[in-house]
DNA sequence: GCAATAGGGGATAAATTTATCCCTATCTGA
DNA sequence: TCAGATAGGGATAAATTTATCCCCTATTGC
């Protein structure tokens, strides 16, 4: 496994959100998870641009980080299962105003982002 | 200047939400604009753990996706001051919501992180 | 003249994150 | 028996982001 060089700054709030919610997928996860679809490969279909191993990676280290819980049951084929622990949930309300802003500001944001990325 | 060879996935809000708040300075710098500290330097000073490089080339996407604009004031030495956009502005609430969830969690988001550190 | 302040950016190195590729295991169905 | 589903991870490459270093403008104060 990677292991840092660097510590990262725990100084405020933001700094510590951003240490559990960083990393491209973790609040697609969350709220995949939050809205019940549990398993990695329903999870891996409902992101599809994401690898497999990526999606392992951070789920990985949403558990580490308390926000949910793995549920392996010992039968074959392999079942397993995610949930959001009780401190997980608390954040769904965040992640859900991060998303509804940007769907209300849908259009406004593609056109800035398409801009920067063609000039 | 860096150039992207894949493009990024604008799907959902969550995804464009993202796209222009990613940046390991953007959210603070947002938020420190919005109380008032405006000058290049004032931020740095904020943001001491941040070079000014960084800073000025995450100001500079900021400024492209309209969420601040610049003002430059043509006197020797220079000055210069950000500030909010009206687009800008509508994001505070949701960088606020942010900061509280990292502050009133402050205790078991620094345990577990650390935990995950050292491991 | 030199240092400090103010602001900015090119070139490159280092750190970090994602992606790719490959291998493990067992069961079901064609 | 081979394909596909299910879940997971090591090793390594590629992409991306941050950091470092150095250079530029011009003014004020010592």
């Amino acid at each position: 496994m990677y292991e840092r060089k660097t510590l990262p700054n725990l100084n405020c709030g933001l700094d510590l959100i951003g240490e559990v919610l960083y990393g491209k997928w973790k609040i697609r996860l969350l709220w995949f998870i939050s809205q019940g679809h549990q398993r990695p490969s329903e999870l891996q279909r409902k992101i599809p641009d994401a690898t497999r191993r990526v999606l392992n990676i951070q789920l990985n280290e949403l558990e580490d980080h308390e926000l949910i819980t793995k549920k392996i049951y010992p039968v074959m084929p392999p079942k397993v299962e995610y949930s959001l622990t009780d401190f997980g949930k608390t954040l769904i309300p965040v992640i859900s105003a991060l998303g509804t802003w940007g769907d209300k500001n849908e259009e406004h944001l593609r056109s800035v982002i398409l801009r920067r990325l063609e000039a």
